[in-house]
RNA sequence: GGGCUCGUGGCUUAGCUAGGAUAUAGCGCUGGCCUUCUAAGCCAGACGCCUGGGGUUCGAAUCCCCACGGGCCCGCCA
C-alpha cells in the first residue's frame, strides 16, 4: 500500500461522504492536468443525481474540507480536482527510501515460485539482433518479478534434438578446418564483406554448419550418413545422443558468453533430449492417445482434434507422433511444461510471435492432459533490418556480439573525448557499462508486440530517451554526494518546498506501481520510461536548485539526491544495466 | 484463402485491458543557456483531422463493425 493508494482511498471516502449516498459509483483517476494529482469526473453521477456535472462538482467541492492527505480540492468543468498534501508526501516517501534503501518499493515475499523461460535459441548459430529481444525482455521481466516478491527461476530450454543439431554435429565432426576456412572466404565474397573473426564457438561453427548443409544436398553418401545418424538418434542410440548433446554444449558456451556480456545469466539449462531419455515424452503420448479427442491417421500418426479449443484455421488437428511412433518437438515441449509445473506456481514463456499458434496448441493439449495450470506466454515481434528480415544465409544479419562491440566502442569514443583525467582501464570499464546499457535500454523500451526495425543510429543514440541518459543522472547524483561528504539525513518536508523538489518526490513515489505493472502485468517497457521520467525530473531539479550551496536546506536536498540515487540504481539494476558512479 | 497482430507529428514511441479535460516523450529541426554542483544536460519554439469509414456514448486514440496498409502463422520441422 503506497502513500498514493492511501490518498486515493481518502479522496474516495471524502467524495462518498459529500454525496451522502454510497451506492453511487465513480472513479478516482490519475490526472494529466498540470497541478492536479487525482481527479473525480462527475459525469457518471449526473443521471443518478439528476443534475448537471458542473453543478455536482461545484457542490461537492464546497462540501469537502482538505484534511489528512488531501491538500486541496477544486471544481473544474464537471471534475473534482485534488492535490495531495505535499508535506506528507515528501516526508513519507523520503523516510521510506532512507529506511529501506535499495529494497524501497519492493514487495513482501509472496511465497510463489515463478519460472521464466527465455532465450532458448537453437544451438546452431550465434544470437542475432532479430532474437535479442528474447533474453533482454526475459531477463528484465525476471528481475521485475523478484522485486514483486516472487521466487524467480530463469531457464533456457536447449533444443538438442532434431535434424538441425544432427546436421551441425555431422559438420563439426566431418568438416576439416581447411574446408571451413574456405567456406568462410566464399561466404565473405558472396555477401561482399568479411565476417568479423571471432574465437567463439558459436561463430566458428557456423562454417561447419553451412558446409554440412551443402554436402547434405550435393552428396548422396553424406545424406545417407546424416539420415542414419537421425535414425539412430530417434532409436535412442546413446552414442549419437551424447555426441549431439556435446555439440550443443560447445555451441552453448559461445551463446552463454554473449548473454553474459549483456548481463544475462540463466539459473537453469534444461535439455530437450532428457524428456526422451526419461520416458516422459512417451508418457505424454500415451495419455494423449487415451483422450476423447485423440485420433490416428492411416499411416499411424497420432493427433488430437483441437476444434473445440478455439484453435482456428482449416486444420485443427494437432499431431503429436510421426507415423513411426517417434515424438515431435511439441510432444517433448508438453513433457517439458508438465515438468516445469512441478517446479513452479507460475510459468512464463518468452516467445517469438511465430510461436503463437504452437503455444495455443500446447495450452489446449495441456488442458486435455488435465493440467490445472497454463503457461503465460509473452510474445515479442521480430526485429528486422531496414533492408528486411534478418537472414544468416543471405548475410542480412547483425549479430548481437557485433552490436555489443559497436556500442561499447561508441561509448569509449564518447568518454575518452570528455574525460582526459580518467585512466585507460577505467574508461574501458565504464564504456562497457554504458555500451551494454544502451543496447538493453533501447531494446526493452518498445512494447514487445510492436515490430522493431533495427537502426544503427538509434541503437547507438546516447541522448534523450536512452540508457546513457539515465546512467548519466546516476553518475551526477554520485558526483554530488562524493563532493558533499558526510551529511545528516533529513526528511523534513518544510526544507523541500521547491516545485522541482516536489515533482521529483512524486516521481519517486510511483516506483512501486511501476514495478508491479512491469512484473505482474508483464509490461517491462514501462521500466525504461520510468527511468527516463525520473532522470528527467532530476535534471530539471539539478538545473534550477543548488544543492551543495544551499544553507540550512543542504542536508534535505542531499537526502533527496541520495534517494534519487538509490531508486535510479535499482531501476538500472532491474533493467540489467550497470549504474556508473562517474562517466 | 483462413487466423493472429500492429497502424499515433518527417522518424521512433507512451497512453488502449477498466472511455473523461489541452494526446506522452525522444530523435531530427529552429533559437537560447557552461568564470556555480559532469552540457551524454537545461530552457523556448515549430511540427498531430491518433490509417480511413461507420456505430455505441453526455463524451472515443481507447469499446464494437467494416475497409486499407505492414508483420507473423496455418509441417508426420524445431
Amino acid at each position: 500500500m503506497s502513500l498514493m493508494d492511501d490518498f486515493k482511498a481518502q479522496v474516495h471516502a471524502a467524495v462518498v461522504e459529500a454525496i451522502g449516498d454510497d451506492s453511487i459509483q465513480f472513479p478516482v483517476e490519475d490526472s494529466s492536468m498540470p497541478g492536479v494529482d487525482v481527479a473525480v469526473p462527475c459525469f457518471a453521477m449526473a443521471k443518478a443525481l439528476k443534475k448537471a456535472p458542473q453543478m455536482i462538482s461545484d457542490e461537492l467541492a464546497g462540501r469537502i474540507q482538505p484534511s489528512g492527505l488531501i491538500g486541496s480540492v477544486v471544481s473544474a468543468k464537471g471534475f473534482l480536482n485534488f492535490t495531495v498534501d505535499a508535506s506528507a508526501l515528501v516526508s513519507n516517501v523520503l523516510s521510506e527510501i532512507v529506511e529501506r534503501q535499495s529494497e524501497y518499493a519492493h514487495k513482501a515475499p509472496t511465497g510463489l515460485t515463478v519460472n521464466v523461460e527465455h532465450t532458448s535459441t537453437n544451438p546452431t548459430g550465434p544470437i542475432h539482433v532479430g532474437r535479442a529481444r528474447n533474453p533482454i525482455i526475459g531477463d528484465t521481466l525476471a528481475r521485475c518479478l523478484k522485486r514483486c516478491g516472487h521466487d524467480v527461476v530463469t531457464e533456457y530450454y536447449v533444443n538438442d534434438v532434431g535434424r538441425q543439431v544432427v546436421v551441425l554435429t555431422w559438420g563439426v565432426n566431418n568438416v576439416s578446418d581447411a574446408e571451413a576456412d574456405e567456406e568462410r572466404e566464399e561466404h565473405a565474397r558472396t555477401i561482399g564483406q568479411n565476417e568479423k573473426e571471432r574465437d567463439k564457438t558459436d561463430h566458428r561453427l557456423v562454417a561447419n554448419y553451412r558446409v554440412a548443409n551443402k554436402r547434405l544436398e550435393a552428396d548422396e553418401n553424406v545424406k545417407a550418413e546424416i539420415a542414419d545418424m537421425l535414425r539412430r538418434f530417434e532409436a535412442g542410440d546413446a552414442e549419437v545422443i551424447d555426441t549431439v548433446r556435446h555439440t550443443a554444449e560447445i555451441m552453448l558456451d559461445g551463446l552463454r558468453e554473449t548473454l553474459s556480456a549483456i548481463n544475462v545469466t540463466l539459473d537453469r539449462y534444461t535439455w530437450e533430449s532428457g524428456y526422451i531419455a526419461d520416458g516422459t515424452a512417451r508418457n505424454v503420448v500415451e495419455r494423449l492417445c487415451e483422450s476423447e479427442y485423440a485420433g490416428r491417421t492411416e499411416d499411424g500418426a497420432c493427433y488430437v482434434d483441437l476444434k473445440d479449443f478455439g484453435v482456428q484455421g482449416k486444420n485443427t488437428l494437432f499431431t503429436f507422433t510421426r507415423s513411426d511412433g517417434t515424438t515431435l518437438y511439441t510432444t517433448r515441449d508438453l513433457a517439458y511444461h508438465l515438468d516445469k509445473f512441478t517446479r513452479a506456481d507460475r510459468i512464463i514463456d518468452v516467445l517469438g510471435e511465430d510461436q503463437k499458434l504452437g503455444s495455443k496448441q500446447l495450452c489446449s493439449a495441456l488442458e486435455i492432459l488435465g493440467s490445472e495450470k497454463q503457461p503465460e506466454p509473452l510474445f515479442y515481434a521480430f526485429v528486422s533490418l531496414p533492408e528486411g528480415k534478418m537472414s544468416t544465409r543471405k548475410g542480412v544479419v547483425v549479430y548481437l556480439d557485433d552490436l555489443i562491440d559497436e556500442s561499447v566502442a561508441r561509448a569509449y569514443q564518447e568518454i575518452s573525448s570528455r574525460r582526459s583525467d580518467m585512466s585507460e582501464e577505467r574508461m574501458r570499464e565504464i564504456a562497457r557499462i554504458i555500451g551494454v546499457g544502451a543496447i538493453r535500454y533501447n531494446i526493452v523500451r518498445v512494447q514487445p508486440e510492436k515490430q522493431f526495425v533495427f537502426k544503427w543510429e538509434e541503437a547507438l543514440n546516447f541522448d534523450g530517451n536512452s540508457g546513457p541518459y539515465v546512467q548519466y543522472v546516476h553518475a551526477r547524483t554520485c558526483s554530488l554526494l562524493r563532493k558533499a561528504g558526510e551529511f545528516e539525513k533529513c526528511t523534513d518536508a518544510s526544507k523541500l518546498t521547491d516545485e522541482y523538489e516536489l515533482k521529483l518526490v512524486k516521481v519517486l513515489s510511483k516506483y512501486g506501481d511501476i514495478l508491479d505493472a512491469a512484473g505482474n502485468m508483464k509490461k517491462v517497457h514501462l521500466l525504461p520510461a520510468y527511468g527516463h521520467e525520473l532522470a528527467s525530473a532530476f535534471n530539471q531539479f539539478y538545473a534550477y536548485v543548488s544543492v551543495l550551496d544551499a544553507g540550512d536546506r543542504r542536508d534535505a536536498r542531499l537526502t533527496l539526491v541520495d534517494c534519487t540515487r538509490i531508486v535510479l540504481a535499482d531501476v538500472l539494476d532491474c533493467l540489467g544495466m550497470g549504474a556508473p558512479e562517474e562517466m
